[in-house]
DNA sequence: ATCCATATGTAGACGCTGACAACATAAGGA
DNA sequence: TCCTTATGTTGTCAGCGTCTACATATGGAT
């Protein structure tokens, strides 16, 4: 056993995250962290302030995992906007439904600090993904009537909260044991659909 | 100062409601609760076995506080099933706007216990209410492709996450400093028309 | 009116937690 | 080789939730 222990930032992250997806993100706590890895309990605080730095650094992390999983959907959509912004969707919730912990880190209160201003940065490039990624889907005749912001805080309300209830155990009657993905896909489905009204048939390419 | 405190279990819990308000779920302590009422550290637990009961009883007030709020909601839009399902994502996305502290409450892990058979029971009820008023809606026009389970998951799926996103401080770039109120009606009118498409003149009665 | 079971509040203790300070050891460049 | 810096440890502190033992008030039965 060597004194210091490798890299005990990144296996804290990789730890906290077990944590968070299996027993919830309330009882995390650092020493108990720390006990997980072997080192003592105020080792943590080298490589993060406090427990809330270590909840940004997660977030962070996060966002640039939701971020990638949107753009490898929208580019595996092809170019009708409609269907990109419709796989996009389906995306989000498929990545709230595979990376609980990183979807709680990304909504828990301690996150929402404004002074951390590398998280400030990667949300704004992820809402300006999401509101280009809509503007174009109107553009192709989704929501016609709605302001892009309109139509992004509904679009982003139905797949947040989508993802909250399919993450839940408490509503369990209505899914009625079907894949909750089955059921997300569905719901978004509903919110846009899955390919522009105007080119019903042309499978593959823009003109 | 008398020994007994009069009604301690009331004001616990209108309390707490004060402190989730102002400072969130997440700060909220017992022993700083006892210490607002001037009464010792472990008198709350009398009252509630444990935090997490504190939290179910007042999970039970919400219940009780959004179900009647819905059924207003509903009597006041008349007999449009459309209208009155409109009028019931608008008082919702209200209700989390007004008591942010009950709405809370409602979603918070400590909450789900499905032991807890009164809440269990208000729960259901309250689903019940939605899907009923979801059914209606969809015989008189509303998503008639999709089954009422499906219905009422993304209607109840936009209405929670809008609420989420509105009680949050963090995409406030995104609201521009608009009454959140407004972009909740505005958004629910998206989800729901606010009116049923065969009768659009008719003012007020059934037949 | 008295007595006693019960409801309600108090005092103290325990182990847990996050946070801080002082100290110890490793790593790496001047 | 030495000194700076990064990393980890030990010790300490107050706050928290919860448990136990004890104290006081309440209200009905006698």
């Amino acid at each position: 056993m060597s004194y210091h222990h490798g890299n005990l930032r990144r296996d804290l992250l990789r730890r906290a995250a077990e944590v968070i997806a299996g027993q919830g993100i309330e009882k995390l706590s650092l020493r108990a962290l720390a006990r997980d890895l072997g080192v003592s309990h105020s080792a943590p605080a080298r490589h993060f302030k406090d427990k809330a730095a270590l909840l940004r650094a997660l977030a962070q992390d996060s966002f640039t995992a939701v971020i990638r999983a949107l753009d490898d959907a929208a580019e595996q959509a092809g170019a009708d906007p409609m269907a990109r912004y419709n796989a996009i969707g389906k995306a989000l919730v498929r990545f709230a439904l595979e990376n609980p912990a990183y979807y709680r880190a990304m909504a828990h209160p301690d996150v929402r600090d404004k002074s951390d201003t590398e998280l400030m940065k990667m949300h704004t490039a992820y809402m300006a993904r999401l509101l280009d990624a809509a503007k174009a889907a109107q553009a192709a005749g989704w929501l016609p009537g709605a302001s892009p912001e309109i139509a992004v805080l509904y679009s982003t309300a139905a797949a947040d909260g989508l993802s909250q209830i399919l993450t839940n155990t408490f509503d369990s009657d209505l899914l009625a044991g079907r894949d909750p993905r089955d059921i997300g896909n569905e719901i978004i489905d509903i919110v846009v659909a899955p390919q522009s009204p105007l080119t019903p048939d042309t499978e593959g390419d823009a003109p």
